[in-house]
DNA sequence: ACCTGAACACCGTTCAAGT
DNA sequence: ACCTGAACACCGTTCAAGT
């Protein structure tokens, strides 16, 4: 801060998300402050309400970002089934990456950017191709998607009660493949697709 | 704060626990901060220090309250299937009603608390007479657990993206009934069973 | 439009006292 | 043991300036 009222500082909006994203990296959800944000770029707080509408504006920008690294299935290959699992499974792994970030995600329930918006629409598309009607691949998609976030929130955590402190990363991640095997069954199951 | 230093304020730990409780009724999670308790039991902010070990016990405590409510099944009757589909319902129908409550459980990775564990023992059990070995039992306890306060959590928060925003809470019990049905024949199938 | 300075109204927690 | 006073090191956000 070096600089007089006046002085530009050369800050982005997009700049100011990579900063975010670093200090999530770094010191979690509690490290991402507006104030440790500015103090990383070399700005007054209240410089980055040029940029950002508020700190929950840039959460959701910054939950969003990291859902863009999930992988989409190709939408013309394999069965429905197989792609939907792929999707979870990719979106689990991503979430497992900002283990701070889950709760946050859970808390503001499911982000609501472009890329949340883009992969909602391809599980759409993969449960109308595994034969649902719109009303149950809504259902489907909700428990599909609290499922897997649900998930994660509780593996990025400390253990439950379970006495095994050893394996649980693979252990955890079997009980979601489990899981979400029950409920794709459950899902394409005949009853479902009337 | 009328009171000289050394003069009592008969605080309980329980008389703490409860305005805590009030708080959160009233203003929710964002309300139930250290300083606001004080101010409604008339006290200095750091009185509440010789009742409570901090903000994150106080959660803690106060979440295990709340889990007090949940109605656990009479052991001995019905099948354990019907027991466990009820058990997580009501678990369920708790969590629903402090809504600003479940991401911070969903955080903290699950109470620590007495009643926390009294559940986890009741679901082994059931699960054990559902005729799962204790590694598969764990497995389908945490699913279940996972499933149901991810669950919660979706539904209290805003609507994720569906653009029909009136019978929000129906639907997504029902969505929660079919998700939890499906788990439940998962876990109960014949290749778990072995 | 972009940034600073200063301020407002908060936080959780600690430390040294008082009885 | 229980409580107050005062302080420390923070928050998010706003408002009035400066260029």
């Amino acid at each position: 801060m070096d600089r007089r009222p006046g002085q530009r500082a050369g800050l982005t909006r997009e700049r100011v998300l990579a900063a975010a994203h670093e200090l999530l990296g770094a010191g979690g959800v509690d490290g991402l402050t507006m104030r440790a944000l500015a103090r990383r770029l070399e700005v007054a707080p209240n410089a980055l309400y040029s940029h950002v509408p508020g700190k929950t504006a840039l959460l959701d920008a910054v939950i969003d970002e990291v859902l863009a690294q999930v992988e989409v299935p190709a939408m013309d290959v394999a069965d429905p089934v197989t792609g939907l699992h792929a999707l979870m499974c990719s979106t689990y792994d991503v979430l497992l990456g900002h283990p701070d970030l889950v709760p946050l995600y859970l808390a503001r329930n499911g982000a609501r950017g472009a890329n949340a918006r883009h992969l909602g629409d391809v599980m759409l598309a993969l449960l109308d191709r595994a034969g649902l009607r719109e009303a149950r691949a809504r259902e489907a998609l909700s428990v599909l998607i609290v499922y897997t976030i649900g998930f994660a929130a509780f593996t990025t955590g400390p253990p439950i009660d379970v006495p095994d402190p050893e394996p649980r990363a693979e252990q955890m991640r079997e009980n979601f493949d489990s899981g979400l095997r029950w409920l794709l069954a459950g899902i394409t199951a005949p009853s479902m697709r009337a």
